[in-house]
DNA sequence: ATATGATTAGCACCAGGTAATAATATCAAT
DNA sequence: ATTGATATTATTACCTGGTGCTAATCATAT
């Protein structure tokens, strides 16, 4: 790597944490063939914490991201809900959920809302998913806001019939019917 | 935090930092009423490596991690594919996939290894789920292998037919038929 | 009373820094 | 060529959150 101005070297380098953002001071000395002090001095100006500092965010970010992304009960938030009745919740479509190619949202996402939020309105311990129909009318896309809405239709001994519908602006993009299935655990 | 003796103590450990991963030796110390040094003893005989290492190996795994959970165009591990024909991928039953109170696979992620396999088999540049019907045979728990077979039955202009099975061990434990439509960009 | 296991203490050392201060290099303008 | 400004490098003291080792203390069972 040859040497380059100052402000040259500090936009690389913003650039190379950003993809590659565990390396110690002394590492990008090397890479950037100057000294360990100057790194210093350029993460200062550019305002880029140490390692160790890096590390945590990413970790401390990855906890609180893990719980609410795929470990969540529910997927989307819960707005509201009469336990056997019906349920409504809201998914804002983020980048994370579409395709990079299209911005359009990957279909499992809103079967995840739908599916969940149909389990959640079933009042039993233990609710699974025996069976679904669903059918995409309209693709869904990056910062659209889902409103999902899950209807218990009918209840049969421990199988339920729950539809549901997602909206954009009032608007229907899905709907499904999901037969889920109650085990009270007593 | 009274005292207790050393197994019960380094059960205890264990447990705590398993919800709580980022306490330095001292803060542990406290918490259990002991000296530094038994934490460090304790933490050497269960195993558990130093706060910054953790912090490393969550921060590496996060971004190893996040991209292939949510972000990854396939959930699942592509193992074989013939376009326009059929497909198989693999995907792991972590703790994260599953309902925390009976290690029970949440159905949307079989749905959503099942339904990325439908539309990765197909062949073309932009590929939308239309509609599903999925059957759950049976539960599937933690620590399970779901293998997953995608096979276009049908194609009708831009509509697919394809046809999904899961698979534990040869067990049927989820099947599906979707119904996707390719809009190639020509 | 003493052997045993558990706990605590003390010390040297390490990585990957911060903070401050000083010395040197580089380069443009006069 | 000299000066002045800016950039870079070097040096030193200090910090956190440890490791690794040795030694001392404490409780208690035999």
């Amino acid at each position: 790597m040859s040497r380059e101005s100052k402000i040259e070297r500090q936009s690389l380098l913003k650039q190379y944490l950003e993809e590659n953002p565990f390396s110690t001071d002394e590492e990008l000395a090397e890479y950037f063939t100057v000294s360990v002090q100057t790194i210093r001095l350029d993460r200062i100006s550019l305002g880029i914490p140490e390692l160790r500092e890096r590390l945590r965010c990413v970790a401390e970010e990855k906890y609180s991201n893990l719980k609410s992304l795929t470990e969540a009960e529910l997927v989307g938030e819960l707005v509201d809900i009469t336990l056997d009745k019906e349920a409504y919740s809201i998914l804002d479509i983020h980048k994370e959920h579409v395709l990079e190619k299209t911005g359009i949202a990957r279909g499992h996402h809103l079967f995840a809302q739908a599916n969940s939020l149909a389990i959640a309105v079933v009042d039993a311990d233990v609710v699974l998913t025996g069976s679904a129909r669903v059918r995409y009318k309209r693709p869904v896309h990056i910062g659209e806001r889902v409103v999902c809405k899950a209807v218990v239709k009918v209840k049969r001994g421990n199988t339920y019939l729950v539809s549901v519908y997602s909206k954009v602006e009032g608007e229907l993009v899905f709907k499904g019917q999901y037969i889920v299935l109650a085990q009270s655990e007593k």
